[in-house]
DNA sequence: AAGTGTAACAACCGCCGTAAT
DNA sequence: TATTACGGCGGTTGTTACACT
């Protein structure tokens, strides 16, 4: 991008580049006022701005346009609104937007990146000796208990915008009770993980995770099964996957973490949420159960991984 | 106080669809 | 019908501010 001042490529017809002053945004928006917003590139034809018509129009999009919530960042409502409809659209952020006042695409596109980021680093971060100057991933269990950040859900990432793929028949093995983990980048694309802050609030849970992600007698993470906001939880989701865990690690590589990972279903210790009643759960969260989300996947050991056992490939799953 | 890592933001690039010629 | 210009969109990158050690 431009240099410290944003003071880039101005010399003769040549066109400009960098950051906005004041002053082209004051003739973009007179021109707007006068024209309405079209007709971008009369604006440099007409000698107004040296930018081009598609610079203009970037301009008043995402920063000049009225209404707009610049600088302030995304609520509760609009996260859930973020997630909940790139479930539903993909990336389809123009989409997305749309249904956001005041938000632009590429408002939503940053924001879905930095989640994104975030949860790739989370689940990447080495356990031992963990990132001096990481924000989120140098809390204890019991420092994320105590966190009243108010994040409410883990989205998965994701990794291109085609289109939502068709659940497989079953991703889970009912002998073994394990739901299957396979890295497919084509079908990465559906749901969300949605880790209702109730079923976070369970310290036993945490800690029981946590001392069974490090005993190498239960070589296998356990996992609960994570409830769908959207069900309002019917107790007889208390047996079932309503969500697709295949996303957590939609942006990992399969090399990563292996090729193919089994998890456990949950033990009944995680608690009534997870064992069935979470009719409560979801919006409306209590606040003093705030627990934020990252530090549920901090406080796994990165090399939880390591012990995972391959299942069958989705050709096999017939 | 300095160094480092991360999040948030701004802007550009390339692709694609569409309308005009 | 083919070509061209334009606008819209998604992906990507660079910069800055901030938090943490």
């Amino acid at each position: 991008m431009g240099n410290n001042h944003g003071e880039i490529l101005e010399i003769g017809d040549e066109i400009k580049k960098g950051p906005w002053n004041a002053e082209e945004d004051e003739v973009l928006v007179r021109h707007v006022n006068k024209y309405g917003p079209r007709d971008w590139s009369s604006i440099r034809s007409k000698g107004l701005l040296q930018r081009t018509g598609k610079s203009c129009r970037l301009r008043w999009v995402n920063k000049l346009r009225p209404n707009l919530k610049n600088g302030m960042k995304f609520s509760a409502e609009e996260e859930r609104m973020v997630i909940e409809l790139q479930g539903q659209f993909g990336n389809k952020w123009a989409r997305i937007a749309s249904c956001l006042p005041g938000r632009t695409d590429n408002d939503v596109k940053n924001f879905w990146s930095s989640r994104q980021k975030r949860l790739t680093r989370i689940l990447r971060t080495p356990s031992t000796p963990r990132s001096s100057s990481s924000k989120s991933c140098n809390t204890n269990a019991v420092d994320v208990l105590q966190s009243n950040v108010p994040t409410t859900l883990i989205e998965a990432p994701k990794l291109s915008s085609s289109p939502v793929a068709e659940e497989p028949s079953s991703l889970i093995d009912n002998d073994s009770q394990m739901i299957k983990i396979v890295p497919q980048p084509d079908r990465i694309k559906s749901d969300l993980i949605r880790c209702d802050q109730q079923f976070l609030d369970q310290s036993d849970f945490h800690l029981a995770v946590a001392k069974n992600l490090v005993d190498d007698s239960h070589p296998q993470f356990t996992f609960p099964s994570i409830p769908d906001l959207q069900q309002d939880f019917p107790p007889a989701f208390a047996n079932e996957v309503p969500f697709n865990f295949l996303d957590v690690f939609g942006n990992v590589d399969a090399s990563e973490i292996g090729n193919i990972a089994q998890f456990p279903f949950a033990p009944s210790y995680l608690g009534p949420c997870l064992g069935g009643n979470c009719a409560s759960a979801g919006r409306g969260r209590n606040a003093n159960s705030a627990i934020f989300a990252d530090g549920f996947f901090c406080d796994f050991p990165a090399d939880i991984f390591d012990h995972m056992e391959p299942i069958p490939s989705p050709s096999e799953w017939g």
